[in-house]
Parts: structure tokens; sequence; C-alpha cells
RNA sequence: GGGCGAUUAACUCAGUGGUGAGAGUGCCACCUUCACACGGUGGAAGUCACAGGUUCAAAUCCUGUAUCGCCCA
């Protein structure tokens, strides 16, 4: 090493105690603190609020990464930015946690009481909930920590009353009887998307109803032979023609023996099992709607804890699985089983415990969603809000359009109590912003408060404008609401990006933000969903320590390609590790030559290769800013690897390393001042991804510098461009390629020197070989490097072609002709089968007057190139035959 | 049952009508040459699932088939 400077910088980079100094750095030096300046543009996200019970998991550090480079980049473009992290409060997750504490201390939360649990709850919170919060940190998440909020705080607090008291007294909040998901062992109600249908092998059960006329009957299947002891009807389609014929419009009711109706309605799908449905208007969602519609009673026979209650007679006290067993028993020697077959269904079950779920009857509260879906639909429709991948849309559509009434209440203590009192005298009920101690109505102060909290998703659905200030009017509404966009998992978009969408545009009169990206899920190495029971998760802390955070970020964002599924395992991140050291070793070269380097030079003085890394770094920069522009992050991060690895490290710096060990001191200069220029370009184009290392590096590269994270971007130097001076390089490296083809298959050590002849009849690209003569030999450690406008292939030479010059190399010993030929004889049939594509669309007269001019002459172009080489390869061959011969 | 998506090199995947179809990993050969063996140079490797269609031009658009996913009921 020559060490003529500062580098003492070790071979391969160490992340651990680099990435730790600069974010306490930045943190310190408050450098994610949102600005909000006069005359800026502003830049606004806000985090999708992690349970403050979890930790962070794969999809996280995902999800924020991506956040962060565009929080990143668009700081670094001078916008007003803000990142806004918080938690959310998880009402039955967290309520779940301290409710296993209390039954570690053989206690449980009726004991304890309410306002002791709640206070258990804080408590817990404080010691040992949002963990995510130091783990977001440590993936370098450049938040504005400041402004941390959490669902539950006092100021979302208010924002949730608000928006219920408003909602309420727009007659958009009810409570009313309805079927509901029940989870009898979390004891709460659950809305229809936090059931989840799992596959389940289970029995159809064909049970004959009796008619109450004749001797006949009626076979229905169910799944659920249990619930008959509810049914009051049995629902037949009115087309149906098995059933226009019957003896009298109603059954006996198995073992119960009562006489329910039959009766026909048009959901009754006739191809399922007989067409003959049983309807349980108490414990069945459907059956629910059927009821309704033709008034039929309703008959609870399961309670609370999924038993069988008093209305099912001899059953009760039997849990509902066990009655299940009880009743086919029963039904079986009473003669009225058909049968039974396998069955493979959905069962609905609890998304936390996954206990089946019992739908059942109870008085609930509800959003009436339909006034607010129509808004939150127009805003997609009309382009206010774009979804991408735009995929995604029609799927929006789709469920916005069926959106059903959103049951907000849950039977739990950990949330956002119902602002609701009833009063014991007047019975009236009354809503308010402020609790009461007096009824409204009637002065009474005998009021009884709602028990029940709201869903989590009722705050969170606040939370692009909670978090702001909302319901005051702040300062940082007006920055930075709208908010830009808003970066989450495509599992929650109806969860709680619709929401969002429906309460911002019903309470802001705008949306909460302008683009939604939607990301992938991340799966294990076989495509299976992570999560702890399958064993497969992969722990981001762990694979950060391991490879870095940098190296996990880029594969984050090197597989962030939109609208698929990434699958990711620890091989794939090691090959990025492979990246960031080659970066550091890049920046360990360049800073052994630009340590008294400054990075302003004149750019006509400049050599080919100097002008050339100045144009591709351009058209790089450029590219980049398109991708992310437009959420391509998987985009972004391969235009910059391919830079930086295959055009930077690969060419670049081999290529000027004679300048950099000229004697000229002005041409090293000029020279040190481009590759200065360039690493600076570069280190910010990978800060966004990359912070750590683009931050160390940076802060070694010679002058006083400021925080990476706070650099202007660059921006595209368009005098920089130019095509004829990359065609010069792509020519020049064509040539050396073809010397070093040459020098392997002829197995010729890469430190012996070697003659190349270079004949090449065209006087353009002849003139510019001539001109760079220099390079190509050191370039192929060639010795003696002759240019001819012809000339043929001295006896004994291994040749290669490129386009339409020849290359040769006189070979000292024998060279073997079988062997040329073969590969010449490759070559060829490559060649032929392109050449043909390209004069088969050139003879097309359609082609020739429909294509763009561009395309019709980038077509001749080939064609004359292949029609070189052909005549190259041929007269080589033919060469070689007459040696041989 | 309804909807959405996938099928491209051995593997994992990019590819936004006009490319001579790319990348990373892996594979083969040579090389420890003054940033990097977590490396360099060179190389092999594809019926773009299948069948039709639209177009001057299809991996890309349309229709169907097969296989595999996911979501909703």
């Amino acid at each position: 090493m020559t060490n003529t400077t500062n580098t003492d910088l070790p071979k391969a980079y160490e992340f651990h105690a680099i990435e730790e100094r600069w974010y306490n750095e930045w943190l310190e030096k408050k450098t994610f603190a949102a600005k909000m300046e006069e005359g800026r543009e502003s830049f606004s996200i806000v985090i999708p609020p992690p349970n403050v019970t979890g930790v962070l998991h794969i999809g996280h550090a995902l999800n924020n990464t991506l956040q962060d480079i565009l929080v990143r980049y668009r700081r670094m473009q001078g916008m007003n930015v803000l990142w806004v992290p918080g938690t959310d409060h998880a009402g039955i997750a967290t309520q779940n946690v301290v409710e296993r504490q209390l039954a570690a201390e053989n206690t449980d939360r009726h004991a304890v009481g309410r306002e002791k649990f709640i206070e258990r709850v804080w408590k817990w919170r404080a010691k040992s909930g949002g963990q995510i919060i130091n783990q977001l940190k440590r993936l370098g998440c450049s938040c504005d920590w400041d402004r941390e909020r959490f669902t539950m705080d006092e100021g979302l607090s208010r924002a949730v009353r608000k928006v219920f008291t408003t909602l309420y007294n727009q007659g958009l909040i009810y409570k009313g009887d309805y079927i509901i998901n029940w989870c009898p062992r979390c004891h709460t109600a659950l809305s229809d998307l936090e059931v989840e249908h799992e596959p389940t092998a289970g029995k159809l059960y064909n049970i004959r109803y009796p008619y109450t006329a004749g001797d006949g009957y009626l076979i229905v299947a169910t799944t659920r032979p249990e619930t008959l002891l509810g049914d009051t009807a049995v629902a037949v389609h009115p087309d149906d023609e098995r059933y226009n014929q019957l003896p009298e419009k109603a059954v006996i009711l198995p073992i119960v023996g009562k006489k329910i109706p039959i009766i026909f309605d048009t959901h009754v799908e006739r191809e399922f099992g007989t067409g003959a449905l049983k309807v349980t208007p108490a414990h069945d969602l459907n059956d629910f709607e059927i009821g309704r519609r033709h008034d039929l009673p309703l008959v609870t026979v399961i309670d609370d804890n999924g038993v069988m209650n008093e209305q099912a007679g001899k059953y009760m006290g039997l849990d509902r699985f066990a009655c299940r067993r009880q009743i086919v028993a029963d039904l079986e020697e009473a003669g009225l089983l058909e049968g039974v077959d396998d069955y493979e269904h959905g069962v609905g079950t609890c998304y936390r415990c996954h206990t089946v779920i019992e739908p059942s009857l109870s008085k609930q509260w509800f959003v009436s969603i339909k006034p607010l879906a129509a808004k939150a639909i127009a805003a997609v429709k009309e382009g206010k809000i774009r979804i991408h991948p735009k995929s995604w849309e029609s799927t929006y559509f789709n469920w916005m359009n069926n959106i059903r009434d959103w049951c907000i209440s849950r039977q739990i203590w950990w949330g956002h109590q119902i602002p609701a009192w009833t009063c014991e005298d007047c019975h009236e009920m009354s809503v308010a912003d402020e609790d009461l101690t007096v009824c409204p109505k009637c002065g009474s102060a005998n009021l009884s408060r709602e028990s029940d909290v709201l869903d989590t998703w009722f705050s969170s659905g606040l939370w692009p404008f909670s978090t702001l200030g909302w319901p005051d009017d702040s300062k940082e509404l007006k920055t930075f609401y709208p908010t830009s966009v808003l970066i989450t998992s495509f599992d929650i978009l109806f969860f709680w990006v619709a929401r969002m969408i429906m309460l911002g545009t019903h309470f802001m009169e705008e949306i909460p933000f302008k683009d939604v990206y939607l990301h992938a899920l991340v799966r294990d190495a076989d495509g299976h969903k992570m999560s702890k029971s399958k064993g497969n998760v992969m722990d981001p802390l762990i694979v950060m320590d391991k490879y870095g955070t940098d190296a996990f970020r880029f594969t984050l964002t090197a597989f962030a390609a939109q609208g698929r599924d990434i699958r990711i395992s620890e091989d794939r991140i090691e090959g990025y590790r492979h990246f960031i050291n080659k970066v550091w070793n890049a920046s360990r070269f360049a800073l052994m030559h630009v340590s008294a380097a400054t990075s302003s030079f004149n750019y006509e003085e400049l050599s080919l290769l100097d002008k050339w890394i100045l144009s591709r770094v351009t058209r790089t920069i450029r590219q980049y800013q398109d991708a992310l522009d437009k959420f391509y992050f998987n985009e972004a991060a391969s235009v910059v690897y391919q830079f930086v690895w295959h055009e930077f490290c690969d060419w670049y710096l081999e290529w000027i390393k004679p300048a950099l060990f000229s004697d000229s001191v002005q041409e090293k200069a000029r020279t040190q001042a481009v590759l200065l220029t360039v690493m600076e370009i570069i280190l910010k184009l990978l800060h966004p991804i990359t912070p750590f290392i683009s931050e160390e590096i940076w802060h070694a590269l010679p002058g006083e510098r400021a925080f990476l994270m706070l650099e202007s971007f660059p921006v595209p130097e368009e005098s920089w461009e130019s095509d004829d001076l990359e065609d010069t390089v792509t020519l020049l490296m064509g040539v050396i390629g073809g010397i070093r083809n040459i020098r392997s298959e002829m197995q010729i050590h890469p430190s012996a020197g070697i003659t190349a002849i270079i004949v090449c009849a065209n006087p353009h690209k002849r003139e510019r070989l001539l001109t760079y003569a220099k390079d190509v030999t050191s370039m192929t450690r060639a010795n003696d490097l002759q240019i001819a406008a012809n000339g043929e292939c001295p006896k004994g030479a291994a040749s290669y072609i490129y386009d339409d010059i020849e290359i040769f190399v006189p070979m000292s010993g024998l060279i073997n002709t079988e062997r040329e030929l073969q590969k010449l004889a490759r070559e060829k049939e490559k060649i032929a089968a392109q050449l043909k594509r390209t004069e088969g669309k050139l003879a097309n007269k359609k082609f020739l007057a429909n294509a763009p001019a561009e395309v019709i002459s980038k077509e001749k172009e080939k064609a004359a190139g292949f029609t070189a080489t052909m005549a190259k390869i041929n007269e080589n061959a033919q060469r070689l035959r007459d040696i041989e011969g």
C-alpha cells in the first residue's frame, strides 16, 4: 500500500462501532428534527404505528427502510421533512399481555378492578412497551423522535373523543342489536376483518327435517348441527323446482320437535347440498340477514363462553363442540341423520387467539360506513390519492363498494372508553366531549358510563391528522397535512388505509395522503409466511448484528419490487454485504489519492475517462431520481449498484491508475479532482439506502465536512452528458475485452507481455483507437499495440472479432486450429440468427412504413454490424483452413 | 364460488410494446497484479409455462389452458 495518506482504514468494513457512533451523533445534533421554513416544499410521512407490544420483525424493517429512504432523500433535496413516529395501543394484544401477568400472580382483571388494571397496563407500557422504537433506531430511521406519539396519549384521546361525538351527532354512529363475531375466549366482539378464515377438515351433516304433513322429510346440510337448536326456519330458493310442490310450508325441527316454517329466499345457493338451508339467525351472519328479511324470531342457544344455554334444553351446560357430538349421536338414534360427508371449509377464528368465532347477537356500537366510504371511493377515483402499485385500486374499490357497517365497540378495558352515559333515572343516553357528571336531560347525577372501549383502528384511523395536533389548528397541520405518502404492507389496506382515508376525508375535508405505496410481504426462502409457530422467523436484529444494517437495508431495497412477495434468506444479505465491502474498499483506494485534492477542475482539460465517468454519473443520478420519484425502490438500488461496481470500480478506477501514479502533477490533480467529485456523488446517492457507511466515508474525505445526511442531493449536470464520449469508451472497452478474451482463451499468464494487432477499416474508429492506444495497452498489459486499416492474420496468431474490428495476438507456440475454428463456428451461428431476424424486419414493407424512423435506422445499423462481423468470421475461418491445408 | 397475482438461466428475481432478454447467487477456467479473495479477468448457461390472437414489431397487450400462490365469501 502506498501509504501517502491517512488511510489506516481496515481492509474490511467494520460496521458495529460506526453505526452506533453516527446514529448517536445524528440524535445529539437533532438532525432529524422537522423544519418548517417558509418557502420550502413539505414532505411528510406518518409511520404506520406498530403495536406497542410489538418487536421489530422483518416486515417492519422493510416498511421503515423504505420510509427512511424517502425521508432522507427528500431532506437532502432541501424540503421541510417530517417523519412522525409512534405506536398503537393495540387493545386486545396489550390487554392480553397484562392479563397473563395477572394470571401468573393467581389473580385476574376482575379481581383487580378496572381502574387498577388500567394503571397496570400503563406501568407495563412504561417499563417494557414500545421496545420497537429503539429497534427502529437501530435500523437507522431518521424519525423526528421528539414528536413520538401514542394512540392513548392525551392529544390523540381528545381527537378520538371529538371524532366519536361528531359522528354520533351526525347520526353516523349508532348502537344496536346486531350479530357480531364473538370470541368466547377474549370475551369481545371483533370486526369482520379481525376474523381469520382457517381451512379446516370438518364434516357436512345431512339431517332430515320431517314435513309437518305426510311422511316425507327435507334434507338439510350443515357443518354445525348444534345450532339447529336455534333454527327458526328452513330456506329454499324460490325457483328451485325440487321444492315447488311441498306438502306444507313447514317442517318439524328435529330433537326440539317444534314447527318451523319453510321460507323462500333468493340468497340460498341451490347447488349447495340439497338446496335447503337451515336458518339460525342468532348464530350465523348470513342467517341473520335472512332472518331480518323474513322477520324470523331470534333464538340464542350458545352463551358468551361458547357453552349451551337454557334455550338448549337438555343440552344446557355442554360446550358447543361437545354438544355437536351429542346432537349427532341423538340424531342418529332418532333416525334423522341421512349421512355424513367429509368437508373442508373455512372456519372463522379470532386473529388474536385463534379460538373459533361464535357469531352472536349483542348490543354493539357501529359506524354507518356507507356515507364515509363514498367520499373515500371518490378520492381514489378522482386521482387525489394514488395507490401504488395501481393494481391494488380495483381491490380497494371492490372492498369499499361492499363494505358493511363497522362494529367499533370492544368488550375490553384497555382502550378509549366510549364517551356515552345513560341516566339511571330518565334512561336517556348522552354522548359528550367532556366527562359527564350530571344528566343533560334531567340533571340527575345517577349516570353510568358505557363500559366498552373503541376498536384500536378507530384511533389509528385518525393518525395522519391526530398526530399533527388536530383538533387544534396547529402549524404542523398547516405545514404537513395532507401527508405526502403512506407506506405500508398490503395486508392492512382495509384495516387501516381505508379507514384513514374515510376519516381523513370526512373530518379534514381533505385526503390524508397523496400517495399510498403498498409493499410486499416478506417471506422465508421457501416462500412461506414467517411465523413464530413455524420457527422460520428471521430476527432483523440478529441479521443486522451479523451483516451490518446497511447491507440489510440494501437487500430489502433491492428486493422491494412492486407487487411481489419478497423471499429473503441470509445468502442474499451476504451478497449485498459484499457490495458494502466493495464500496468500502473503493473508498479506501480513492482516499489514498485524494487526501489533498479539491473537487474543482476545468472540464475541458479532463481526460477521456474522467469525462466518461462524469457522463455516466450524471445519467445515474437521473435514473436514480426517476426511480425514487416513482417508488421504484429496487430500481434505485440496482442503478447505484451497477454504477458503483461495474462502472466506477471495474472500469474507472482501473483505467485511471496510470494517471494517479503519473509524474505529471497537473494530470494527477485533474484526475484526483474528478475522483473526489464522483466519490461525493456516489456517497450522496448511497446515503438514503445505506446511511451509515456513506456518512462514515464522507467524513474521511478531505476538507471540513458537515453531516452527509444534511448535504444537498446531487443535481444532474447536463453539460457532462455525452453520447459521443460514451461511444468512444464503449469501443475501447470492446477492443480491451477482445484482447483479454484471447489472453484467457490462450491461457497467457496475466503478467506475460503480448503484442496485439488491431485491424480496423473504419477511419473514424481507427482514429479513436490510435488516439487512445495507450489506454488500451495499459488495460490489457500489451507491450506492443499495432493499429492498421487492413492486414491479415499473422501465421500462428489467435484472433477475436468485435463488430467490424479484428484483433490478432501472435502466439509463440502453436495454436489449436481446430479449437479456433469451433469458436468461430459458434460465433457464426449466433450472428447468423440475429442477422436473419434483422434482415427479415428490414425486408418487411409494413415495418418500413409503420415503424418510427429511429427504430428503422437502428435496425439498419444492426444489420450492417452483423454483416461486417459475418464477413470477418468467414475470412478468418478461411484463413485458418488454408493454414491447415 | 368471486377477485387478484405469479410462471423469464441451476436458484432467487428485474424487465413500464421497439434490447443483440438482464442482475445477484451458483457453475467452469485462469490469477494472491501496488483498494478489495467479502476480490480480479475470461467463459458456459434461456423454446421468456403452453396454445391461439392483436400488431410492422410481443417476455411485454388480448383470449383460453395448466400449475402454484394470496385475498374475500
